[in-house]
RNA sequence: GCCCGCUUAGCUCAGCGGUUAGAGCAUCUGGCUGUUAACCAGAGGGUCGCAGGUUCGAAUCCUGCAGCGGGCGCCA
């Protein structure tokens, strides 16, 4: 965690953050925030002011024989910006610690009431999406995006410490990496006059690359082959997929975590899957004790329940004829029955977690045609080494799986599949020279996060999000 | 892509074939010995998503469209 910003003052002016820590009671001091609310009675007002360090407001009083009242009525309503400034003073006998007795302020930008959209009452999260821009100025969206940042600076504590290479994989790609997955495509040719073939094909020899070019839906290609030279690496950065999923879990852009791992197998990639979902819920917990309280009360009363019981559990490892043979016996009446070799349904990963484990559970070993080409094959020919972390609420949250490191079985899948061969032969050359066993997984940064702050749908733990449609 | 639901004041919602469409919060005006989602009194605020249709009469029923939300599929 950063060190509070306090220790570095002159050079960062100090915070309500800082200032709930180390109250300099008795002191004269200026701080600057916006107004949450006024309460004006007759002789003095009352202000919430909020700097968005902490979700704790200040309450600072203004005296109306220091500050005419008309001033503070017309200018100090929700979401004006001032610099206040008075003496901190205890206030024991009241619901807050101290406040600051105001002897003047500066009004930076006023908020007109009857156009700010942002009121000192609960605003739907529909509502607060329509309005992304000023989300930022609720408590709310204060308290997602600072554990989104504190969990990313989690995430390469995590794979620092471990001696993970954090390396930066492209997002402009030549290939699709799932094979089938649907990519925005990135071009410099007129829309209006897509230079053409006479056979009608469009003549890429024109376009920026000389080829085809795609924003990547995945770094895992290229994390392999740097794995294949550094031992352990991960990356985190955006990722794009131009699937028309419309769910609270799917977003067209969004950020991944892959750590991929040379001499690792598939136990060992689980064993580090489950313990750094542990970890980054450890950190939550252990930072962000003060969001964690508030969006429980506001949202999800089993908040921190939910979080503790997944940070203390072993999570449950079935394989997929396990898991298959337990929905069976279940008695569940499912919509969709289950027969081995089918994939499964939300309904029956759903009935696994919630019902049978209740805890997370791992599934691993799926049938060879329900997995990507990549997965290594199975000593039984029928199934991958490939395995989800599922959670309770929220579904899968990883996906992972030993690649294929025999360049022959590799081939062949890439054959017998119709692919390209031409698009993937560094990826194969890497199994023609000193190939290993090697594994990976990807976490879903807004998946994990939805877990972690009890939000439900995608869109409110990431700034500005764009989905099919929908760019906020 | 398929299925379902919702759309009424700035926000959250009630009204579900029958006077002039309501409430709380917000806004504005006034009041209140220090409030804590302050409180009290009053006022303003509506093309009932849009376009058609049925009906003596439509916010209410029907059709289409749009936006939003949810379920499924796909996945992270």
């Amino acid at each position: 965690m950063a060190k509070p910003p306090g220790l570095y003052a002159p050079i960062l002016r100090e915070t309500l953050s800082d200032l709930y820590k180390n109250p300099p009671l008795g002191e004269k001091l200026t701080v600057k925030g916006w107004v949450r609310t006024r309460r004006t009675t007759r002789a003095v007002s009352f202000l919430e002011l909020q700097d968005g360090s902490t979700l704790r407001a200040l309450q600072v009083v203004l005296s109306h024989n220091l500050i005419p009242r008309e001033r503070i009525e017309s200018e100090l309503h929700t979401g004006a910006s001032i610099g206040v400034w008075g003496e901190l003073t205890p206030t024991p006998e009241r619901p807050q610690p101290f406040e600051l007795v105001a002897e003047g302020y500066e009004l930076y930008g006023s908020a007109d009431p009857e156009a700010y959209p942002l009121q000192k009452k609960t605003h739907s999260l529909e509502f607060l999406r329509e309005i992304a821009h000023l989300r930022p100025r609720t408590r709310t969206f204060q308290a997602i995006f600072r554990i989104r940042s504190g969990i990313s600076f989690a995430i390469h504590q995590y794979f620092q410490e471990r001696g993970f290479v954090y390396v930066h994989t492209p997002i402009l790609t030549p290939s699709d990496c799932e094979g089938g997955g649907q990519l925005f495509q990135v071009t410099t040719l007129p829309l209006q006059q897509i230079p053409t073939h006479p056979d009608g094909r469009v003549a890429y020899e024109y376009d920026f690359f000389g080829r085809p070019a795609y924003l990547t839906v995945s770094g895992q290609l290229e994390g392999e082959l740097l794995a294949t030279g550094l031992g352990r690496i991960y990356t985190f950065g955006p990722t794009f997929r131009a699937e028309p999923s419309h769910t609270p879990r799917h977003l067209a852009e969004f950020w991944m975590i892959e750590p991929e791992m040379a001499f690792y197998d598939l136990s060992m990639t689980m064993d580090l899957a489950e313990d750094f979902l542990k970890y980054l819920i450890r950190y939550t917990l252990r930072n962000f004790s003060e969001e964690l309280a508030f969006l429980a009360e506001r949202y999800e009363p089993l908040l921190l329940a939910e979080l503790e019981h997944a940070k203390e559990s072993a999570f449950l490892r079935l394989s997929y004829t396990e898991a298959i043979e337990i929905l069976q016996k279940s008695g569940k009446e499912f919509q969709f029955p289950t027969h081995w070799g089918s994939d499964l349904q939300a309904e029956h990963e759903r009935y696994l977690v919630e019902e049978y484990a209740q805890r997370p559970v791992i599934l691993y070993d799926y049938p060879k045609a329900i997995k990507a080409f990549y997965m290594r094959q199975n000593p039984d020919e029928k199934t991958v080494a490939a395995f989800d972390v599922l959670f309770p609420r929220i579904g899968e949250v990883i996906g992972g799986s030993q690649r294929e490191e025999r360049y022959e079985y590799l081939l062949s899948r890439i054959q017998e599949l119709g692919m390209d061969l031409f698009t993937y032969e560094n990826y194969l050359d890497t199994r023609r020279f000193g190939t290993v066993p090697h594994s990976g997984f990807g976490l879903g940064l807004e998946r994990i996060l939805l877990f972690l702050t009890g939000m439900t749908n995608v869109r409110d733990v990431v700034p500005f999000f764009r989905a099919p449609g929908q760019m906020a």
